[in-house]
DNA sequence: GTCTATAATTTGATAGAC
DNA sequence: GTCTATCAAATTATAGAC
């Protein structure tokens, strides 16, 4: 059992600290204050690890930004068939936010924020997503006849929306339909099986 | 002409700063300082008008929630067939979002920010979108064997899903699939058909 | 490394002249 | 009504003791 609970470093507090902060409150938003009292010491300590709050905030915005886009390209690149794509794609990225519940708002919401320090720092052309394979496997398919005419523009968007609006728009829907946060963990639960097929459904001959 | 350009009041021409920079820059990110530049006159004005700061978002934050969730019952509780209604939702909607760009990230980003405002002082109980119709409306199509069957809530969700996001999501898609501001909204532009066609092709039988 | 106390800066808000 | 100048509060950041 290696470094469990108590046993975090100064520095591994402050981060998990910031990270809570960060991304409820966003970067605007988050006191460096509520930081230090999450993390359960005093502000100058935090200042002592990361010079200020920018680069603490950098720092937590690197790390969550890319667990928003997880196994991808691991995905949009194998050798599966596209049917198949589309249900690990959907499965996974569901799994992955319902264990950060807050990512999604707080990736999207910094992005709109500031889009420049997004393209630059998060996608250092590195592990920025690329869908071209995807996009061509689409595109073929449709010519083979085996799925219906889609852009494969459209289809690849309205993938992502599925899969991820229903976590930023959790409050409007939580009230409007009257669903408890418990329901509304079941109901995503089930879109991992559901948004699968409604797709092919859609796109299927 | 009546009240064109130079023509606005003092007023108006706080509500629409206020409105300009509200909505890029969130709550929490707008300065005073950037409101009174962008409206050109000073800060102690906007007060003079406005009270406080809270005052003049709320007043702008509540006249864009209501432009989020616009004809949306008049959808809802039309007499139209559901064909038509997910036509007509996703046309319109779509329309409304493309006249007002930043509505959508602005929105969601105060109601993730701050659910209790959102939901007292926005659905004061009047404005809320009713869905109950829709989602009886689909299930009776569901048992008379009219379309597949499908949970009225997923179909809902996936409704809005298709429509919003995409604006959400926007720099990323922007950059992600290297895209221009005048293809992203051509894009759009095609989606107000292809949503609905692709929503019709998963649930049609 | 960690704390307390304090400085420095930013930002919202007001006073008072015109 | 509108401005300039200024204040007050909030918030980030640092100095210095331990």
């Amino acid at each position: 059992m290696v470094n469990k609970n108590k046993s975090k470093t100064t520095e591994e507090k402050i981060l998990a600290a910031a990270r809570k902060v960060f991304t409820t409150k966003g970067m605007t938003g988050a006191r460096m204050q509520d930081i230090a009292d999450e993390a359960g010491m005093n502000k100058a300590l935090l200042h002592y690890y990361f010079k200020d709050k920018d680069k603490l905030f950098e720092n937590v915005f690197l790390a969550e930004a890319q667990k928003f886009f997880p196994k991808i390209n691991a995905i949009f690149n194998s050798e599966e068939t596209l049917f198949d794509k589309i249900r690990n794609f959907v499965s996974e990225y569901i799994d992955e936010i319902l264990s950060n519940p807050d990512l999604p708002w707080f990736v999207l919401n910094e992005m709109n924020r500031d889009p420049e320090q997004f393209l630059f720092k998060v996608w250092g052309k590195e592990n920025l997503p690329k869908p071209a394979k995807l996009l061509a496997q689409v595109e073929q398919e449709v010519k083979a006849g085996i799925i219906k005419p889609i852009s494969p523009v459209h289809l690849l968007m309205n993938m992502i929306s599925l899969t991820i609006f229903p976590f930023v728009g959790k409050p409007m829907f939580l009230y409007n339909l009257r669903i408890s946060e418990k329901q509304f963990r079941e109901i995503m639960e089930q879109r991992k099986k559901e948004i699968p097929e409604f797709i092919i459904n859609a796109i299927k001959k």
